[in-house]
RNA sequence: GCCGCCUUAGCUCAGUGGUAGAGCAGUUGUUUCGUAAACAACAGGUCCAGGGUUCGAGUCCCUGAGGCGGCUCCA
């Protein structure tokens, strides 16, 4: 499954930096998330049923000249913003007059300027920089346009030291020449004595920018070339007024308490050790969770015809030359040698299908064969790029392979899309799809590939839900639907993936079936996950639900609170009853008073709080609080253990 | 991997080259309590690791590890 990575781990920082947002024009929010869909050419080919599609997808090269002059301003506000950057590059150049500029265009939520500088910033810095823009602002310089020739304009800059301004010029001569074009004008805008290379547009002068504040230094490539210079790259947020401001920086206060990686230890489901960088060790609290939905989705593999199989994690390196993987991603891998032979920790599950596929000799009638695994799996990410869940060294998919016939394709698509909307619902969530389509360099018959994708078609107009058309997103060998989701937050997270395979398994590893007519003939397979990799959708649940889990899957459904010592007795009889039906639950039996019981339990974020006190335990009821501080009195035990137990099976995502 | 920042008790964090601190959690005792923190005592430390400077290093310098924010990568 080469592509199975982006449901992994893919697209880490649209969820870490907040919203990325459909229709969004910026070229600059691009930083924010994988770059994949920014090469993708502009298209709609969803049949007229996604309008925003062709908004979205924008024929941009990172590090192209375009990218490079444009401002990123398409409204007001992105105009604002940029105009902001300029204000920053301006007081940094107070600051350290031979700094040389990149570029500072507008993003989501703000702007960011590239600077090569004679030594690291500090916060300090950033203080100092942020008393020169405010300066700028209140003297209200306004923002001159001006075209000159492009000679005197490239002599302008390479007088003020700017090589890379003038390098964006010399590949736009080029260019120019490339096409037989003259030489255009270029432009810049001024405000004060601050002159730069710029698109535009700009607001007509620094008054009219907003509240702001300078967020975070990070290094940033120039161009997004690791063979480039490294520049100091500085983060602002600029807004309209002081209360989107107030409001941004509460978002972003909101998102970090719901960081998994911190209520992760809050709640002690899990913890990350530098004995093992990448790897979540999961405590008992968190394993019960896993186990929670593992047990749930082998429900629905069960009753969907899936059959489970489980292949060795340390795997002949000759298997990922037959596959392909060892010529592309070695480096991914953790290798190791035994008696002078190389082995490698299996980064995916799918090759190793095909042995058991192929230990028998497979008729039409077997088909389909809905292989699932729940793989451990390892790839060998770059140290800097691990971060919590969300990018992890080892990981567990909810894989399956799906062997069948040509003609099985759409039910088994439609099956599959059914399934991710049986599960996400158990989450209160609303899977989108995005379609990628046969890419440039593909394998296979061409004839196949389109039959594979009219039907992959049919199976998401037959939905009758809107879904994204990414074309040349496939892999090289497979068509594929991607599965996002939208947090609480808004924040968007790869998770699923369900690809049609033509190539990789079928040929590389020689499978056939008899058909009805007893000849030997080419199947196809699906890779499919649901959750993807659960680690990731874990750390997506933590901070959709903010640690606050629906019942049903809730590492903890409920704690008795016995009022006094003497009421332990009948707690703990409750408890057993509870637990004799499956629920999770705890007694709470410390010498804390109620309060303090409730306290506790409430920074857990437990479902439900049982109260026993002398009335409680004479007439054998409890009293009920939940999470949100409702309370309801009075109720009798046998009610309540039918409810948490109607609510887990149920899997009500509230 | 690259740039910057961070690493002190289980957790959150103070600590400006001169005897290592607080709150919460823990243990013990007192308290037996009605919907988000009872009271007291005790215990808890390789100040990330290694090296260096210094009479003296949690503090300054170097190297490494891990984490965080980005960049790059992402089957």
């Amino acid at each position: 499954m080469f592509d199975q990575r982006s449901a992994a781990s893919g697209q880490r920082q649209s969820a870490a930096s907040g919203k990325r947002q459909f229709g969004s024009r910026r070229h600059g929010s691009r930083q924010m998330g994988d770059d994949k869909e920014a090469k993708a050419p502009a298209s709609d080919d969803a049949s007229g049923q996604t309008p925003e599609v062709a908004d979205y997808f924008e024929a941009v090269v990172r590090g192209s000249v375009e990218e490079l002059l444009d401002a990123g301003a398409h409204s007001d506000i992105d105009a604002m913003r940029h105009s902001a950057a300029h204000v920053m590059a301006e007081a940094v150049v107070g600051l350290f007059p031979d700094a040389q500029l990149g570029i500072g265009p507008s993003i989501d939520d703000g702007f960011y300027y590239d600077f090569l500088l004679p030594r690291p910033l500090t916060p300090d810095d950033l203080a100092s920089i942020e008393a020169g823009m405010r300066a700028s602002i209140a003297a209200d310089h306004a923002f001159v346009r001006e075209e000159r020739p492009f000679e005197e304009g490239r002599a302008f800059f390479e007088q003020h030291r700017q090589p890379f301004k003038v390098e964006i010029l010399d590949d736009l001569a080029a260019r120019a020449k490339e096409s037989g074009s003259p030489l255009p004008p270029i432009s810049t805008y001024t405000h004060g004595t601050f002159v730069d290379l710029c698109k535009g547009p700009h607001v007509a002068s620094t008054g009219k920018i907003g509240p702001f504040k300078l967020m975070t230094v990070a290094g940033a490539y120039w161009r997004g070339s690791e063979k480039r210079p490294m520049l100091q790259r500085i983060y602002g947020t600029v807004w309209a007024t002081q209360e989107e401001l107030d409001a941004y920086l509460h978002r972003r206060e909101e998102a970090k308490r719901r960081d998994h990686r911190r209520l992760g230890v809050q709640l002690d489901l899990y913890s990350f050790h530098d004995v093992s960088p990448g790897s979540a060790f999961w405590h008992p609290k968190g394993q019960r969770l896993w186990r929670t939905l593992e047990t749930a989705i082998r429900e629905v593999q069960d009753r969907r015809g899936y059959q489970e199989i489980s292949t060795p994690m340390l795997v002949h390196k000759k298997l990922w030359e037959q596959s392909g993987h060892w010529a592309n991603y070695q480096d991914g891998m953790f290798v190791l040698e035994s008696e002078g032979q190389t082995f490698s920790l299996k980064p995916m599950n799918c090759p190793e299908s095909t042995f058991i596929y192929k230990s028998r000799l497979r008729s039409y009638r077997d088909l389909p064969l809905r292989l699932s695994e729940f793989g451990r799996l390892h790839r060998n990410e770059r140290s800097g790029t691990l971060s919590g869940l969300t990018r992890v060294r080892h990981f567990v998919q909810d894989d399956a392979h799906i062997y069948l016939r040509p003609d099985q394709l759409q039910d088994e698509i439609g099956a599959l899309l059914g399934e991710v909307y049986e599960v996400y619902g158990w989450f209160g969530l609303e899977p989108r799809f995005t379609f990628g389509t046969k890419p440039e360099k593909a394998l296979g018959d061409p004839a196949l590939w389109e039959k594979a994708e009219s039907q992959i078609r049919a199976a998401l107009d037959a939905l009758g839900k809107p879904y994204r058309v990414k074309p040349g997103d496939g892999a090289f060998y497979a068509p594929k639907i991607d599965i996002q989701i939208e947090d609480a937050l808004g924040r968007e997270w790869q998770t699923a993936t369900i690809q049609v395979d033509l190539v990789m398994l079928p040929e590389r590893f020689d499978c056939t079936y008899i058909d009805e007519n007893g000849q030997a003939v080419r199947p196809m397979t699906i890779h499919r996950a649901i959750y993807g990799s659960l680690e990731r959708f874990i750390g997506v649940l933590v901070e959709h639900f903010a640690g606050a889990f629906p019942v049903w899957c809730a590492p903890v459904q409920a704690v008795v609170i016995p009022i006094a010592d003497r009421h332990v007795e009948a707690a703990d009889e409750l408890a057993g009853l509870m637990a004799a039906r499956k629920i999770r639950v705890e007694v709470d039996r410390s010498d804390n008073r109620m309060q303090n019981k409730i306290r506790l339990a409430q920074e857990q974020k437990v479902p439900y709080m049982l109260v026993l006190g002398d009335r409680e335990v004479e007439a054998r009821t409890v009293a009920i609080r939940n999470r949100a501080g409702e309370q309801e009195n009075g109720v009798a035990w046998d009610a309540f253990i039918e409810r948490v137990v109607e609510e887990t099976e149920a899997r009500r995502p509230s």
